[in-house]
DNA sequence: GTGAAAGCGCTAACAA
DNA sequence: TTGTTAGCGCTTTCAC
């Protein structure tokens, strides 16, 4: 069999617990004695074995990942940014793609309860706020990524909506335009809310009307944003300019019109937002707000590998970040 | 502090080893007892420790997946499918993203020989043939997806790039070209050996000169493609095609024709491989190689799984997909 | 069908 | 600075 931490220390005519302490780092360890355990170890080749030392330590140095759907490329910067500040920590990450399910969120909470591993951070998550401030409460570590919880034990990282929306609105009143769509994500997202309320608010900064039946709600695909603009466009209201929750819908939007025959940005602006790569190859570029998603999972990772080895309440677990409109040729028109 | 089995035995009436095999689905217990038990963990909330299991079972139930980089596509798609399987089978991955880095991806490899995984699937790994199977011969299961190991103890998913070459210059030379520029991949790259090698048998079975001036090499890029297909032009000979080891690379050709003001598909052909999402986006639309990566990604992990339990030699551990051929409009125009 | 005893390989607590 | 002892919580014998 492979050799055990006895072995070692047996060669090396010391206790297992100093072999232990060299293998940590630890400080309690003469050099000399230090070299001499390093030395059989690399002669004996032995590698230590993880699951004993996690049972032991109660610490498995595994963060786990939620996210709805690994291949919506929104999700995969974020996890980007986790895996390398987690890796950069000596953290190990697991992905977990919950295919949209809450269900299937809810059973990769198990990798929490069971001890697999030491922090859980949820990517969108369609658990209610409550859901997860109860999961903190009962001692577990999570964190989530694009939402504000207000609560000590949850640590969030998520996007300024607001300014993001009004810095849109404000763009495209600045080129001429009075009337603008609206097509919201899901019905029931945060996100959803915050936008469809910083569009009003926008609305009325620039002095201009809100009407509802400029409004809809897609699902965040492509095709439920080609629907939902052929709803508004259904009912016969005016509207130079649309502006989608997301870069998925705002490319239905591009399908609609192109059969419409419909020039983008000449009779109508369009605006998303996510920044996928799409955005920069169709013709004309779309016009997008870009999050800083690397960034977001990272900080995230950081504050929540603090938060577990501090395991003190601080105040400031929330970290709000702001996003950039990006103006390509979508909306680069004056009326 | 939370319960343990002892807690449940000791509620239950029952010893600890019949509590084990409750929850272990052990055949070996009364169906009555199985249900007294089961109500006690019910009703005492009890969870199981995965890190004790671990180490009692040495097994952890977890995979570990070696990308080159996670945003790429290519990657994400058979992330996707080694997620669903593993998930299916009651396994878990553990992402690691090497970021191109050979030496990280060796890092990660210690999962592996510290008994945190209990299994590794390298996607596009930059090891050598030789260092794999020294791997597996010290008793680690490993499977690579993307290259072909001829050894019994290496699971090996690949694709079959002589025909998908193949099938595209075929289709090319139907459309009348007959001088057909080839940008390879990194020159180490196994991939871009063989599809040198069927462009150029390809190219003999339709009774076409290979003329090495119309190869270059680029790095996947699509920058590198875009030089690559510089230097072909510079040297002045006459082509009507382009085939690009990958769609980045062809997009890089696109922005060099669009630069010189020659029309695809009228004067040009252009084909990529990989049918990255960008594919149906740019204009004109990318005509591509379809790799069935999903597939790929999970007949990889059921493969393996496989290995690791029945723990036996199969003759048979190596797995040669078919790849598709996507006709769009940057190839379909005669001649 | 059930249980008692042993121990997976490590580290924490305490003692020296 | 080092070592001894005692378990972490589970499953695997082996016995009944």
């Amino acid at each position: 069999m492979t050799n055990k931490i006895k072995d070692v220390s047996a060669k090396a005519g010391v206790s297992p617990t100093t072999v232990s302490r060299v293998l940590n780092n630890s400080k309690l360890v003469n050099e000399k004695t230090k070299r001499k355990v390093l030395k059989v170890i690399e002669e004996m080749g032995y590698i230590p074995n993880a699951s004993a030392k996690n049972l032991r330590s109660k610490k498995t140095m595994t963060i786990g990942v939620i996210v709805t759907d690994i291949l919506v490329s929104y999700n995969a910067d974020i996890i980007k940014g986790i895996e390398n500040m987690a890796n950069s920590l000596n953290y190990k990450i697991i992905i977990c793609d919950a295919q949209d399910q809450k269900e299937k969120e809810i059973d990769y909470l198990n990798l929490l309860y069971n001890r697999t591993i030491d922090g859980m951070i949820l990517v969108t998550s369609t658990l209610s706020d409550q859901e997860i401030i109860k999961i903190a409460e009962q001692g577990y570590n999570i964190g989530v990524i694009g939402r504000n919880i207000d609560h000590d034990l949850v640590s969030c990282v998520y996007n300024d909506n607001l300014k993001a929306v009004q810095e849109v609105i404000d763009h495209l009143v600045q080129n001429g335009h009075k009337d603008i769509a609206f097509i919201s994500g899901l019905k029931d997202a945060v996100d959803s809310h915050e936008r469809l309320e910083g569009y009003m608010k926008a609305l009325k900064r620039n002095q201009l009307p809100f009407d509802p039946e400029l409004v809809d709600n897609g699902d965040f695909s492509e095709y439920g944003g080609y629907e939902a603009i052929k709803r508004i466009i259904q009912r016969g209201k005016k509207f130079t300019a649309v502006f989608a929750a997301n870069d998925e819908m705002a490319l239905g939007v591009y399908n609609a019109f192109k059969e419409l025959n419909i020039k983008i940005p000449e009779q109508i602006a369009v605006v998303g937002v996510d920044n996928i790569r799409v955005c920069s190859y169709v013709s004309p570029k779309l016009s997008t707000v870009a999050q800083p998603k690397y960034s977001m999972g990272a900080l995230m990772t950081e504050k929540l590998i603090d938060q577990m080895n501090e395991n003190k309440y601080t105040s400031s677990r929330t970290f709000k970040v702001s996003s950039t409109l990006l103006v390509r040729q979508s909306s680069d028109h004056e009326l």
